[in-house]
DNA sequence: CGCGTCTATCGAAACGTTTCGACTACGGGC
DNA sequence: GCCCGTAGTCGAAACGTTTCGATAGACGCG
């Protein structure tokens, strides 16, 4: 494998040069470069990352810590992943990743082995250990989600609490009296990540604003659970014609079934609004509207933030990413109560 | 941050020596080791990577490819990309994630920047570029899946065929004389990776070896087209009493469902077996009998055989990862025919 | 007492870059 | 004619390890 003093000798240069002309850290003449770019090509050369790492400062790798164990894995979590990789290429860095039985110890020691230039953390929890440790080892990181204390952390989220609002905003401003929401399985409102809490809260705050009642209810994820708090909720004094749904791909899809199944239309007997899910809600029948939460969003901006880390200080701060709406006829008027 | 030379100075010897008493590969006398431990605390040190990245031969690291999409991502392919890191740690190697749209160029990348010593490939598809590009490397390297071609190649992963034979066992061997096999949608079938149709393959072959009539039907992954693919199949004549589905959870909580809706019982009038999920099906309603898929089995395997082939040659192969069968009552010998 | 054999340790080279400082040659401004 | 700045290039140091070969002392043995 051909290393720059084999470029050196075949361009006729000294390896200095070599390197300028291929970073352009420096003037190099016309012709020698072309030397050199030729040499390049001859040999196959790429520059040893182990040498680069050492002689440089940057590793141009990035740790992951995704909280991601095989029995609480979701789609959305390998979405984000994956738009993390992605984003970090944007700026030619690798990305590292480590599990969730490693979430501290790998992060020590991938840090203090100076493997890594800077961390990116995903799924972040209300209390989450991982958020003490980067702030702890003073690295460059960029957090995504909000942890309970977020003091001297850069974190990067979704407006959960506005997206809510904005569904709301939607169905009220659509002539809705009375909304619900269906939430996900009570465990996840309890154990861990806080942005459904965040979801359900700015759902209950606006539309109290708005002065419209409102009820909230979890739902397993099953389908016979997902009909039973359905008809639950849709049984209710006043009955709900707007309904809000933060859960899986696979309660929607329940959910539509059963209000199919119980003679009601979308928009017509009811309005639904699908909240921040990260998978396709135009597909469905019928397709829903939805306030996306776009993986890629929140993850490129991280990736960004850490990156600017690098070479400045970048305030501590909380960047919350505003909720886009996206129409795809599921909101009508209410019909007229008899 | 403390380096070597810290150390050595700290605890009055050479950096030879302290990197040999960390490493142990020479002989150190007791109380130097004990002053080096001592200082090592100390400082808190932790050998730089890069340094040894380039003075070892070793990176320890792999790249990790997985074609992900985040439109075809599936909660199987995390838990492979799980298990693999998983593996990776137990030798105390760590795992650069490389995404779809890299596949190739990322792994020409790393590999001729000797940013890792070796490939972990995962969800090989029949006509795998990435095989070609692997093989043509030269690399350390282990796909879990079988491409195509697959000379030169180490490969790992489940005897599909054997599970699906072992599944037409256990129906025909329990007295089942007409089978069926709830498969995958089309698409799966037509793009991509083998392993379904090695299923299917298995399943027809033995149930024909067997002398016991056998349909196949593939499924889209939407609770009303389950439910007409599977009534589909049970009204087929003779009718299939012994029922074999290979797809998503969604799709087997959807059959399940239907059959329950249907008045049908499990075991009672119909058998059930879930083949090759990565999912629990213990806790479906009724509990399935499963020929799991075991992420972390063909996983550790790979891994151990990318560090083997460090140094040591290792012949080429398809490791072929036997079945194992897991009993939860769903299966039981046929009601009288009338 | 001299020799070989250990054990424990050290010094120095090597890994492959990046980057700083120095040098030359050249052109422009005064 | 001198001074300065700039383009283009080079040599050498530095990054932090691992590992080879050498050395010094201890010990047993003939």
């Amino acid at each position: 494998m051909a290393n720059i003093h084999d470029v050196a000798r075949v361009a006729g240069v000294s390896i200095s040069t070599v390197s300028y002309a291929l970073s352009g850290k420096r003037p190099i003449g016309e012709k020698t470069r072309l030397r050199i770019d030729q040499a390049v090509r001859e040999l196959d050369y790429m520059p040893n990352a182990a040498g680069r790492m050492l002689a440089g400062t940057r590793t141009r790798i990035f740790a992951l810590t995704a909280p991601l164990r095989s029995d609480t894995s979701t789609p959305a979590h390998m979405a984000f992943v994956l738009a993390v990789a992605t984003a970090a290429r944007k700026y030619d860095y690798d990305v590292l990743l480590l599990t969730e039985d490693e979430a501290t110890d790998g992060l020590r020691r991938v840090s203090s082995s100076r493997l890594v230039d800077g961390i990116i953390v995903l799924d972040v929890s209300l209390n989450d250990e991982r958020a003490d440790l980067v702030r702890s080892l003073g690295v460059p990181a960029a957090l995504i989600g909000v942890p309970g204390n977020a003091e001297g952390l850069v974190c990067v989220d979704l407006d959960f609490e506005a997206a809510a609002a904005l569904a709301v905003d939607r169905l009220v401003d659509a002539g809705h009296t009375s909304l619900a929401l269906l939430g996900h399985p009570q465990a996840v409102y309890e154990r861990g990540s806080n942005f459904p809490m965040r979801f359900r809260d700015g759902f209950l705050r606006r539309a109290s604003e708005r002065g419209v009642p409102a009820r909230f209810s979890m739902v397993e994820n099953d389908a016979p659970q997902v009909r039973e708090a359905l008809f639950g909720v849709l049984d209710a004094d006043p009955a709900p014609t707007g309904l809000v749904v933060h859960a899986e791909e696979g309660v929607h899809k329940a959910i539509l079934e059963a209000v199919a199944g119980r003679g009601l239309s979308i928009p017509g007997d009811l309005s639904v609004i699908a909240g921040v899910p990260t998978f396709d809600t135009s597909t469905f029948t019928p397709p829903l509207d939805v306030i996306p939460l776009v993986p890629a969003d929140s993850c490129t901006r991280a990736v960004e933030l850490a990156v600017q880390q690098l070479d400045a200080t970048v305030e501590p701060r909380v960047e919350l990413v505003a909720p886009k709406y996206r129409d795809h006829g599921s909101v009508a008027a209410p019909r007229r109560r008899l």
